[in-house]
DNA sequence: CGAAATTAATTTGGATTGCGTATTAAATCG
DNA sequence: CGATTTAATACGCAATCCAAATTAATTTCG
């Protein structure tokens, strides 16, 4: 446990009045002392040294209070957006999409770079990366300077705390360095974070889960990852690690264990359609699942069967999730989604028969179809909490 | 988040002083001061407000400085014994067992009630277990008065926060308010808590996890339970729930889902049996495994088949587990694990075959075969740690 | 045997924090 | 323009922690 002292105390309830002010726009100090139930005048003195600090700013219009505005009118505190700027990334084996961010999380800049990295060496994902930030950074007529930190995600099992990557489809290599490796190209502080884990935030943040502390959300893609919400705070197994849902197992099969990612993965859904031409071409393009979004409304017969079979495994596979975390609510993201009705219909239906009855109810499943720019918020949303939390330059005794 | 006031801070420095206290036997302010990262001063205030609530000792003899001891001697300091008592039972179909221990959490009595209370009605329950508690206490020759609180841990789906059983194997009916229930009844708050949790911080008090922050318990029993310590602290699901790992489902039968329960529970695997006369009396008194154990050391072929296959499946969900929470030590504790070899072999194989790759060599299998007093006392530290927590009469300014 | 040395624990003084009350600030209402 | 109302700040108090100085209780050595 961390010792408490003054310093500590502080810290806290910094976070807490940055937190509010995120959360509820622009906002008076009185409503900040309501929500975090500290006095107004720790509230004062707090906001004085975020304003010092320049972290927020004063805006004297939009006083919305109940149309008799009767006495003084309060001051409404909002982020300052130039306070700071982080990159986030969306990393996956078909393409990158980076975006650059202000304090409050708005997008500055997006690049998509649709590039195949998948399997290529890890110097050479690092020079693409590198160039990609470089490039969104000079989008957004910022030099890396005015860059806080980077947060990249990736799918796989990631090592937050330490920033290895322990195992990812898209390297070959595995227990990689890379937040140490990035972090010297870019000359910049750089996160590692998985992909599952940067949307989640970015659902708590500005998605589907900005009234929930509790939550968790399945990420289908290529690979199948698990985001946890647990009381405000992302939660991560121990060690820091994340967690890659792919790798449970369903069952003993007749060649050693069956995987999720064996039945549910995108590769397992699209196996048998690689055989025709014009289709493995968009596979390799990461457009796999759009055609095959198409071929299964065209009632495609064997692609339909794949794609209700996925959606049986990854139902039970939620319905063993909520299990062990009884989230009230359960978000599911990814390409996968766009397999589309058949997919959907049995995922819930497996999901409804596998739900022990003593949970009945406690979770509801929510599907969305944020773009790849919501991923990489997620990102940048990810460094930008670890900047709220960081003591700040400034934060010296009140003067 | 909780609002940081001195108030908060005084608790969190005087529950880290207190556990220090607790894990490190008789233990001198300087070390005290060296572990928690207290100033000696601080250690001080927080010994002396503690010594003056009469929870700890001073203790003159015994301090094992290394031998050359120059100086003033220090002053070791121990829980008192009789600052606090506290009640926990482990309650299960077949048998009821109760403990009595003191603040340190040494047993003073145990009780052992062989009683079948399987779907029996709540308000017989509730009276056995009453008749247990007061007994035991009795036993240990103290008053109810005496005692500060109890907690029971029982099997099934709990949610701690609000001391509601959702379900139970051991009760007819669902989501039943034990905890208010019994408070009322033997006029002592009262706590309900999952078995398994209840075992897990057993073994980080008293057992096989006093060395570590994080860690997974499987129970196997009747019911198979998941404790989980997550940064030296008790993790539960959204809301406070427990988790009931016989809930998994392990995919779709003909019948349905098929859940780790019909594969390995302890019903399950003796199912076969229930023909045999002696058998079913044995099982009927909770002997069943123990009579399990002796038919397979017999080489009784149908109960080795289903051992073996209830192993695979523990096996299996192990490993997911360890792919969620990436805990370095996974215990394993229960009546199933009297199966012996064939089973403990087969989960072993299929945990070491279906742990990913990414994750080899994080986790640690431990077999725990511990009896049911340690249970008892796991809810009793439950108990403990509640009162540890809690902001002490006395706990006022320093004088 | 008594003074010096050594280590433990407490006391003193300073800095920071949060909270409650009183005060100042900035608007509307009559 | 003054009274009223509400927001934000200023001031004093109590509690916290820490660092340095002080006191306490030993052992060591002359």
């Amino acid at each position: 446990m961390k010792t408490a002292d003054p310093e500590l105390m502080r810290a806290m309830n910094r976070l807490s009045v940055l937190d509010a002010i995120r959360r509820h726009g622009p906002i008076s100090r009185v409503e900040i002392s309501e929500r975090t139930e500290l006095s107004t005048t720790t509230v004062s003195a707090i906001t004085g040294s975020l304003l010092d600090d320049g972290l927020i700013l004063t805006r004297h219009e939009g006083d919305i209070r109940n149309t008799a505005a009767r006495g003084r009118p309060r001051v409404m505190l909002e982020l300052n957006p130039a306070a700071a700027r982080v990159v986030g990334a969306k990393i996956t084996a078909s393409r990158m999409v980076f975006v650059v961010t202000d304090f409050c999380g708005d997008v500055l800049s997006t690049l998509t770079l649709p590039i195949r990295i998948d399997r290529q060496p890890i110097s050479v994902i690092a020079d693409l990366i590198e160039d990609g930030v470089r490039r969104c950074v000079v989008d957004a007529e910022l030099s890396l300077k005015d860059v806080h930190s980077v947060c990249l995600g990736l799918p796989g099992v990631i090592e937050h705390r330490t920033g290895r990557i322990r195992f990812s489809p898209i390297l070959k290599d595995t227990n990689v360095d890379f937040a140490t490796e990035m972090s010297a190209r870019l000359d910049t502080p750089t996160i590692i974070e998985s992909d599952a884990t940067a949307i989640t935030l970015a659902h708590h943040w500005f998605g589907k889960a900005r009234d929930l502390e509790d939550m968790v959300l399945i990420s289908l893609e290529q690979t199948l990852g698990l985001g946890v919400l647990h009381e405000g705070r992302l939660f991560r197994g121990a060690g820091g690690l994340s967690h890659n849902l792919g790798d449970l197992v369903l069952g003993m099969g007749e060649d050693g264990v069956v995987r999720l990612s064996a039945k549910a993965g995108e590769n397992a859904i699209l196996a048998d359609q690689r055989g025709d031409g014009a289709f493995a071409e968009a596979v390799k393009l990461g457009r796999g699942m759009a055609h095959a979004q198409a071929l299964i409304k065209a009632e495609d017969s064997q692609l339909v069967t794949a794609a209700i079979r996925a959606g049986e495994a990854i139902g039970l596979s939620i319905a063993n999730i909520v299990t062990l975390f009884a989230p009230p609510r359960v978000i599911l993201v990814g390409t996968s989604l766009a397999l589309g009705a058949p997919f959907l219909k049995s995922l819930g239906d497996a999901y409804a028969l596998a739900i022990p009855p003593s949970l009945q109810g406690v979770s509801e499943l929510v599907f969305d179809d944020s773009n790849d720019d919501f991923w990489a918020r997620g990102a940048a949303a990810v460094a930008l909490y670890e900047l709220y939390e960081s003591p700040w330059s400034t934060t010296g005794p009140a003067r």
